[in-house]
DNA sequence: CACCGGATTGGCT
DNA sequence: GCCAATCCGGTGT
């Protein structure tokens, strides 16, 4: 049984708290016929304008960071260090560019699938912990950045009913972003306790 | 149009 | 633990 995400839920201005409702659910994907899914076990949130850690801090409307101005429920994915794709979901409503960066999965469903992305044999925790390669995994690319995440088309997220006690939640700040001056140290991570397929940063 | 640096990863010392 | 890979977006000339 699952339901998916639609855009009242995508559309909460509340970025941070949505970051946290986010661990849980599922994140799907079928492309090129194949159907890949894993559990979200770790999120960031990024809050435009005052977040100097978004891309689109300032507001700054550029080709790349249009997408976030659109409402919630759209894909954002760009390409980082000129290798990793990073998946993001949009959400908030028209103009607000709020993103929610994922972080980690625990890969569910098309786990053969994700391996021979990985280019893997067996499988271990290197499969989807951390945000370039559970992208690689789930064979997410800039080909669908702006997607729609409200159908279950090309990509999308489920509630299947996982529930998590409040202290099963981690809460800690953000990596990679020790150029965002004061806002390096907000504390927009947030984890599932004790889950092996957390990212191994800090 | 040139330059700089990055929301990362994996391989090697 | 260090560092190269690799390409593009953002900025300033």
């Amino acid at each position: 049984m699952s339901e998916l995400l639609n855009r009242s839920f995508y559309s909460n201005e509340d970025v941070v708290n949505l970051s946290q409702q986010l661990l849980g659910k599922y994140l799907c994907t079928n492309l090129n016929g194949k159907y890949t899914s894993g559990k979200i076990v770790e999120t960031e949130a990024y809050r435009a304008p005052e977040d100097k850690a978004s891309h689109a801090y300032g507001n700054r409307r550029t080709n790349r960071t249009e997408i976030m101005f659109n409402e919630g429920g759209h894909a954002y994915i760009y390409l980082c260090y000129g290798i990793h794709h990073l998946f993001n979901v949009v959400t908030g409503p028209t103009d607000m560019a709020h993103a929610i960066l994922i972080r980690a999965i625990e890969p569910t469903d098309g786990i053969e699938h994700m391996m021979t992305r990985r280019n893997m044999t067996k499988i271990n925790y290197r499969l989807t912990n951390g945000p370039g390669i559970l992208s690689q995994a789930l064979g997410l690319s800039r080909d669908q950045n702006g997607e729609s995440l409200t159908d279950r088309n090309l990509v999308w997220i489920e509630n299947r009913y996982v529930s998590l006690e409040k202290d099963e939640v981690i809460r800690s700040t953000r990596i990679g972003v020790d150029y965002a001056e004061e806002c390096a140290s907000w504390d927009w991570r947030f984890r599932i306790k004790n889950n092996p397929w957390c990212s191994p940063a800090k």
